[in-house]
DNA sequence: GTCTATAAATTGATAGAC
DNA sequence: GTCTATCAATTTATAGAC
């Protein structure tokens, strides 16, 4: 008898259809209409399992940040050296974009313009500061150079990692793996030679 | 005379407004009543300048597209080896970001959801295309890692130059020219050490 | 759990006066 | 160049039958 609210079955499996819509109409362009007909339901049958659209924008944004927050509880993340473990989130974080894609690319496509929305944006922003200060910690310990900014540094390997969710496509091209390890190489080690 | 349809000055003046707000709103959720709030006209006045909302945001893509495109026409983007000419269109891409960031935002964020939209996906994909043979040439002279597949690096690299578009302000922070030096640093000589 | 029917508001867009 | 007035379509959401 958990305490916290739990989406039962129903409105989890209502979730993965309009996530998907969501997604390629984006959400302000998707109206109940659109996901009524990508359900093989009608609006108002949508109405029984969730409260309304933003509801189901809430269940999904969650989702994707609960994976997320559960990447930095790792043990991995928490022991080790500082380096070691920003390498670890890093993989992590796209092995998560590679499970849930759908839920992440909508999450990181939020721009704040409902209250659910802007809880969405303080949790990403505190996942950010957790993994600035693992950056800071790494110049600190000399394993990455102190000649560049911790906080931009910090800014544009999450850059890199979150632009995955414009083009990776899991079980096409390149696996997860594959995509982790270059991007890994390019930002850690560099292209060049 | 130009034969090329050309906005005059009050249709440009509107879309500096309406891009801001589309950014802002993001396109599907303004409403023409949005913009007219913005404008400090009504909705009809509107439609004296521009034929509707869509043509409002081909204006504004195609800036965001002509400017791109731009630098890959400057002759350090087709003269010398094709690294250096590689680390030249991302550093101006950058600049382009910086200069016409309200535009680039919009344009990286569209889905493909109208015929306009499309179009401006497409010149994309082309641009993307310029970009991806310079990487492989760049490897085929020897001058960037051959173990990286360079259709990856080139999605990986610009990934990481779009995704500024999510945090850069100018005047805010740091600089264009320091955010281009420390993205080049990290992609091409890498984080470590 | 889904339906039909419908409400109430908002949408993009037009007509025509000033 | 901007306005008031208005339209037809669409939007989110509800009521109540099956």
């Amino acid at each position: 008898m958990p305490t916290t609210p739990r989406p039962n079955y129903s409105a989890t499996s209502l979730l993965d259809v309009a996530v998907r819509v969501f997604n390629e109409r984006g959400y302000d362009g998707t109206s109940m209409g659109d996901l009524a007909t990508a359900l093989g339901i009608t609006k108002s049958s949508i109405y029984h399992h969730v409260a309304g659209k933003e509801a189901l924008l809430g269940l999904a944004l969650d989702r994707a940040l609960s994976a997320l927050f559960a990447v930095l509880d790792e043990p991995a993340s928490t022991t080790g050296r500082p380096r070691d473990r920003l390498e670890h989130v890093v993989r992590r974080s796209v092995a998560v974009l590679d499970a849930e894609l759908p839920f992440v690319t909508l999450l990181l496509r939020v721009r704040g313009n409902t209250p659910t929305e802007q809880e969405a944006l303080e949790r990403r922003r505190e996942f950010d500061r957790r993994v600035a200060d693992l950056v800071a910690r790494a110049v600190a310990d000399g394993d990455l150079r102190a000649d560049l900014d911790p906080a931009l540094v910090t800014r544009l390997l999450f850059g890199t990692v979150n632009s995955l969710v414009e083009w990776y496509r899991p079980g096409r091209g390149s696996s997860a793996e594959e995509v982790a390890d270059t991007l890994v190489e390019m930002t850690f080690r560099g292209l060049e030679r």
